[in-house]
DNA sequence: CAATTGACGATAC
DNA sequence: GGTATCGCCAATT
């Protein structure tokens, strides 16, 4: 049961869908555990059509910093953040506090 | 069809 | 230690 797929987008959605609530994963996270560690821009790019996608928490994706460099993406100017402080998690000027104690590990978790 | 951009990250300087 | 540049690969222009 292998599902390779080699639909690095859809691996990328798989993931995301796996996330938590009230936690929080990077970009390159993602990508590495796909085995694309210097491919994190395509997950932002993945996560670009994960508006298609129905149950892609793209707002529990942020970039290593803990910084929401994606809201501009969403429907409103603070959606993503408001979404993140209603699952508990603080953010301060598009920053996540405490980034690294929300932090997902995919590796951790799902390995 | 070639060049540019893009929700990032790491390395070089 | 902060700034600058390269690498990734796909989509848009």
């Amino acid at each position: 049961m292998n599902e390779e797929n080699s639909n690095f987008f859809q691996k990328v959605y798989e993931v995301a869908k796996l996330i938590p609530y009230g936690r929080v994963t990077t970009y390159g996270a993602i990508a590495k555990y796909l085995g694309a560690a210097r491919s994190a821009r395509m997950v932002g790019w993945a996560m670009n059509g994960s508006h298609n996608m129905p149950g892609i928490p793209a707002h529990r994706v942020v970039n290593k910093i803990g910084l929401l460099t994606g809201k501009h993406h969403f429907d409103g100017t603070n959606l993503m953040q408001q979404l993140l402080e209603s699952e508990g998690i603080q953010v301060v000027d598009n920053q996540i506090i405490d980034f690294e104690k929300h932090f997902w590990d995919p590796f951790k978790e799902l390995s």
